[in-house]
DNA sequence: GATTCTCGTAACTAATATAGTTACATGAAA
DNA sequence: TTTCATGTAACTATATTAGTTACGAGAATC
């Protein structure tokens, strides 16, 4: 896999069920659709789960679906649930000893911060909903090749 | 050493060399004000002479110093020629094979390139003679114990 | 000229983080 | 009772990053 994997991870799956509320997809399915583990899927939609975002159910007819309507999801639920910003202001050293180090300190973790804010943000303002309702608009298709 | 390293230690040899420009600092030196390794630190050092940022020199009172006057020299200079951005937006596939992918990609692909803007903006609004200056301004305390 | 100091760089090792895999337990429906 | 699915621990594989060793080359000093 690449790199922010769990974040494209949680977002196809979401994207998909997003399109089928209600209707459960399994890890192994999943797993397919991102040519990885469904071990791996359930590691990331656990954390997901653990916020209130998809609901899990084992046995017959088992597997994921949305905890709630699609629309009341949004992007920075996902991001912020997945636990991995990709701007972690953290300082080097809590207690500089040196001045330098100090005022570097500020400045990067000041814009670090803003950074994060502006991208959490973007992500408030965009759904699953809409994830899902990519596939319905002019991109029949994309949406041909997929599965 | 820790992450964000390459950013870090360049910023804070540039801002001990701020405070006595054209005089040279060795890689030794740097390296233990860094905790880290003199190669190490001419690889990092190395990145930003590639950017006319800094000078080397070898033999007898060689090392390190900058090319230009401090004042001139921004954060956001040496973080593009660190060339590790923290924000790097790239699509995990170039011809997405599902429609949620592709509506995923763009979405998250446009604010990490936005957030990247902010943080950029912010480095371009201080210069490495600020971070000099930090040790002149109230930081008699901290100053006491540097290097 | 020989020595010493410094950077330049290749090559290797170590440490760390992430993803992938195997294995097995648990729970629910058929 | 069998089958299907998640839950999770433990291990392996891989990639990235930093650290280290070693040695070459240039420049000043002796």
């Amino acid at each position: 896999m690449k790199q922010d994997s769990k974040l494209s991870l949680a977002l196809h799956a979401l994207g998909h069920m997003a399109r089928a509320p209600g209707q459960p997809m399994t890890s192994d399915v999943i797993a397919q659709h991102n040519a990885t583990n469904p071990v791996v899927v359930r590691r990331v939609l656990g954390l997901l789960r653990d916020k209130g975002i998809v609901l899990s159910e084992k046995g017959h007819a088992g597997g994921w679906r949305l905890a709630r309507p699609p629309a009341t999801i949004t992007l920075a639920d996902v991001y912020l649930a997945i636990g991995e910003p990709f701007l972690r202001p953290q300082p080097l050293s809590d207690m500089p000893s040196c001045a330098v180090v100090a005022a570097m300190q500020g400045t990067v973790l000041a814009a670090m911060a803003e950074a994060e804010a502006v991208l959490i943000r973007h992500f408030t303002a965009c759904t699953i909903a809409d994830l899902g309702a990519a596939m319905q608009d002019g991109m029949q298709q994309a949406m041909r090749n997929s599965l």
